[in-house]
RNA sequence: GUGAGCGUAGCUCAACAGGUUAGAGCACCGGACUGUGGAUCCGGAGGUCGGGGGUUCGAGACCCCUCGCUCACCCCA
């Protein structure tokens, strides 16, 4: 380092941030349980790698979209490649399919997926530059009985982790033949009260007039709700597969709000849509979204698959669930002298190789330090080994939250602590 | 990218109207107590007041710029 850098800090790149060890507890519980009720539907773990090339994304999310427009991480390698931290996740499975022949297997398949993405975004409550999401997807299979699938296998891991005040908005956004009539309808309607509508809505008559729809201004929230329902609109075979979708949501008993204004913003999205919301996470409510894509893999150039998946916020799943405080559970080995603490190395080895946590002080400290050491630590045990006890072969094992302590040999170690 | 609010010790916050050497609680380290924790008492360490410039005899405070954080918009998980 040169004295000029020296005193310069270094700090965490704005919009990412470090997930200390009480919180990464959290995470890890998370993680656990979403994979092991995902495993029991029969998903899979795939992995893809974290940056791909930058015309992956502009394919799959889509040109017209914000996340390719201005939000995308990308930078050119060495060899004059344009790369870009992916910024979603379906694109890298569906070319990881593609490459793989995977659809050459019996289907549907299932996949499920964790990681961090990357987007330039401007942080705030609940959205970051970095940010991480539990992703699932299933090819192959276009009844609308796996729509319902999915919302449930969801619910479950919400229900799991304890997560209330959770609302599940379904809408269908029809497909490519009924969804360009819609739109021209909404359009038109929504150029009779072009002068009422707030600049960005008048604007977005023009760019996306579905986003009309969750405009924050009260007028045109009034106005928009005399605007046409896709609902309405829907093409024969669309209607069919949403009528049958929430009837599967009923036989699961899963409470749902059809929510016409429902729109997911990226392109590729047919048919069935859907969000969490929580009322606890401020102004970034969607904890999960997700909907169906029919003709994603197809516009890759691969096989003529349908797929249909989610994307939860980790970052703000966790910030919903409830967590319960764990109590440490390890034991802390206090030395005096020299010969102690050799016996003392041994001890603990011995200790972890049964499976015990064993934390032991290197530092020559007194006997009342290290015990007020382990205190704070909040140890379950001490474990007290002077001279005396190293001849003996027997030590003293404390329990601090009783205070009781008692004599025991090495032998007796692992079934008085594992108990 | 646009807008608003906030930056004083590891954390939470003080410091009159601009006036000496920027304080307190919690946390940390040590001692009282050399083989027994939590309580108490005593002590210690810890700050370029986010950074730079300006006004002033004098700036943590006032002005300008800048950086960072937070929240909101756009949009999304």
């Amino acid at each position: 380092m040169t004295p000029k850098t020296k005193n310069k800090k270094i700090f965490a790149i704005k919009g990412t941030k470090d997930i200390l060890p009480q919180e990464a507890r959290k995470w890890q519980k998370v993680e656990s349980v979403a994979k092991r009720i995902f495993e029991v539907y029969g998903y899979r773990e795939i992995r893809t790698p974290i940056f791909e090339a930058t015309e992956l994304f502009e394919k799959g999310t889509g040109q017209t979209t914000d996340i390719v427009i201005k939000e995308m991480y990308t930078f050119t390698d060495k060899g004059g490649r344009s790369l870009t931290l992916r910024p979603e996740y379906t694109p890298s499975v569906v070319r990881a399919i593609i490459e793989n022949r995977l659809y050459l297997q019996p289907q549907p398949q299932r996949f499920y997926f964790m990681g961090p993405m990357f987007r330039y975004d401007k942080p705030q409550k609940g959205r970051y530059r970095q940010f991480h999401q539990i992703d699932i997807e299933v090819f192959g299979e276009k009844d609308p009985a796996i729509d319902a699938e999915i919302v449930e296998m969801a619910a479950r891991l919400f229900k799991e982790l304890n997560v209330v005040d959770v609302e599940i908005l379904v809408n269908s956004v029809g497909c490519r033949n009924c969804r360009p009539p819609y739109l021209e309808e909404l359009r038109r309607k929504a150029g009779e009260y072009i002068g009422q509508l707030c600049a960005d809505c008048q604007r977005k008559v023009v760019t996306n007039p579905l986003r009309i729809f969750d405009c924050k201004v009260e007028l045109c929230n009034e106005i928009s709700r005399s605007f046409p329902n896709i609902i309405d609109y829907l093409c024969p075979e669309c209607e069919e597969h949403f009528s049958r979708f929430c009837s599967c949501l009923d036989l699961y008993g899963i409470k749902y709000t059809v929510e016409p204004r429902l729109v997911r913003g990226l392109d590729y999205y047919t048919k069935t849509a859907f969000e969490f919301v929580s009322s606890k996470l401020g102004a970034q409510d969607a904890v999960l979204g997700g909907g169906r894509y029919d003709d994603m893999m197809k516009a890759f150039g691969g096989p003529e698959i349908c797929g249909i998946g989610f994307a939860m916020g980790l970052e703000r799943f966790i910030s919903v669930v409830p967590f319960e405080e764990k109590k440490e559970d390890f034991l802390y080995l206090a030395h005096m002298g020299d010969r102690a603490k050799k016996a003392g190395m041994e001890l603990a080895r011995f200790l972890r190789q049964k499976g015990i946590e064993c934390l032991i002080e290197y530092k020559e400290r007194s006997l009342k330090n290290q015990i007020s050491r382990a205190n704070k630590l909040g140890a379950k045990w001490v474990l007290i080994v002077g001279e005396e006890e190293v001849k003996k072969g027997r030590y003293q094992l404390k329990n601090m939250a009783t205070g009781l302590q008692e004599e025991i040999t090495k032998e007796e170690m692992p079934s008085i602590l594992l108990a």
